[in-house]
DNA sequence: ATCCCGGTCT
DNA sequence: AGACCGGGAT
């Protein structure tokens, strides 16, 4: 039924959506540009994220890193530091991989050719078309959500947009539709108003300029598309953080390969599948007991439980506060860090969570104003 | 409290 | 196919 559709149809449609683009667009600092590093940069940052929520995270970074070379250079704990508090840390850590790779393979000059753009780490096949046609004018249609979502209705496509025979299918109609004369304007368009007017719940149909020949409205399927099969099931995680304080300093861990926060900083976590107490904890970790032993420790403060969700995992979180004498070479598996230079290491959300509630509940130390995570 | 949203990698 | 994150809407 795709292919029944006139040329001049979709000739139609998308100079409608350029229309309503050039009425409707935001301001946003990465418009009108076509520096590809800062299109790049605002691409990745887009990926799974709303603009109101990567908006200053844009600001930040490309002020921060105002081109590939000084990426590339750039520790990764700043990067990631950078980062803190968006989500999905790969794509920092991918973003200054392919930093590497522009300047190794491409001397530093970010590359032109799509196949090129593509390979590079974190770009796939939607942010290599978007790079391409928004920096350099190429023909290639993006298929993000929101234009999965506008074609699945207005054409009344019912593939499940995560099933690999969908994402095909919609890749060729978002093709058959690009207008070639100004792919960057087309993808722009159409993306903004999947973002603007046919959004995900409550679309704006009243005032939608493809009404009257829309699918999904004629038929009453708006909410029903686009169809998702894939279900996600939650895994529940119990987190005890031991938060030492020894004088100045406390102990951070780094958190490695093949789980969540990937590279993050943490304070040494004792993991469970059910929430403990400390004197649990204790049974479990014997060079803690013979700290127990051999020095005065004691819990100065315990967190309410923490309850930290993600789409996939809902982690249960404890944080104990262990006031202790030792030195710290004693826990020498864990990175000694003055406290005053938390606010240095890069942290989930979840740290974030508790350094805020821990320093409000301080009720006078001055660490409540070194117990920053930012 | 319970839903929903979204690109890439492995 | 499943893992990876945080926030917004209802």
């Amino acid at each position: 039924m795709i292919a029944m559709i006139e040329n001049d149809d979709l000739q139609h449609i998308s100079s409608v959506l350029t229309n309503w683009y050039k009425k409707n667009k935001r301001d946003l600092p990465w418009r009108n540009i076509h520096d590809p590093y800062r299109i790049w940069i605002s691409e990745i940052i887009l990926q799974q994220t709303r603009v109101a929520q990567g908006y200053d995270y844009y600001l930040k970074f490309t002020q921060q890193f105002p081109d590939v070379q000084l990426l590339a250079n750039a520790p990764e704990d700043e990067v990631l530091k950078c980062w803190q508090g968006l989500g999905y840390y790969s794509r920092a850590r991918n973003l200054q991989a392919a930093a590497k790779q522009i300047m190794t393979q491409h001397n530093g000059k970010f590359p032109s050719a799509y196949d090129d753009i593509l390979a590079l780490k974190g770009i796939g096949e939607y942010t290599a078309a978007a790079i391409s046609s928004f920096a350099f004018k190429q023909p290639y249609a993006v298929v993000d959500g929101n234009v999965f979502r506008f074609l699945s209705r207005y054409f009344g496509i019912d593939s499940p947009i995560d099933s690999g025979a969908g994402k095909k299918q919609f890749t060729e109609l978002a093709n058959s539709l690009l207008d070639k004369q100004q792919p960057d304007l087309h993808n722009q368009a159409i993306m903004e108003f999947g973002a603007l007017q046919c959004t995900p719940t409550n679309p704006d149909c009243i005032h939608c300029p493809l009404e009257t020949s829309c699918f999904a409205k004629e038929h009453d399927k708006i909410s029903y598309l686009p169809v998702k099969e894939k279900k996600t099931r939650v895994t529940h995680r119990y987190f005890h953080h031991l938060v030492f304080i020894c004088g100045e300093e406390t102990l951070l861990s780094k958190r490695s390969d093949k789980d969540i926060w990937q590279n993050l900083y943490e304070f040494p976590l004792y993991e469970s599948t059910k929430l403990c107490s400390f004197e649990e904890i204790l049974m479990e970790r014997n060079w803690l007991s013979e700290l127990v032993k051999l020095n005065s420790v004691h819990v100065s403060y315990q967190s309410k439980e923490i309850k930290h969700v993600l789409s996939h995992q809902i982690i249960h979180a404890i944080f104990y506060v262990i006031n202790t004498e030792c030195t710290t070479s004693e826990l020498s598996h864990f990175i000694p860090v003055k406290i005053e230079h938390l606010n240095k290491y890069p942290v989930s959300r979840l740290t974030e969570k508790f350094l805020k509630k821990f320093s409000e509940n301080l009720p006078y130390s001055k660490n409540k104003y070194i117990f920053t995570a930012n």
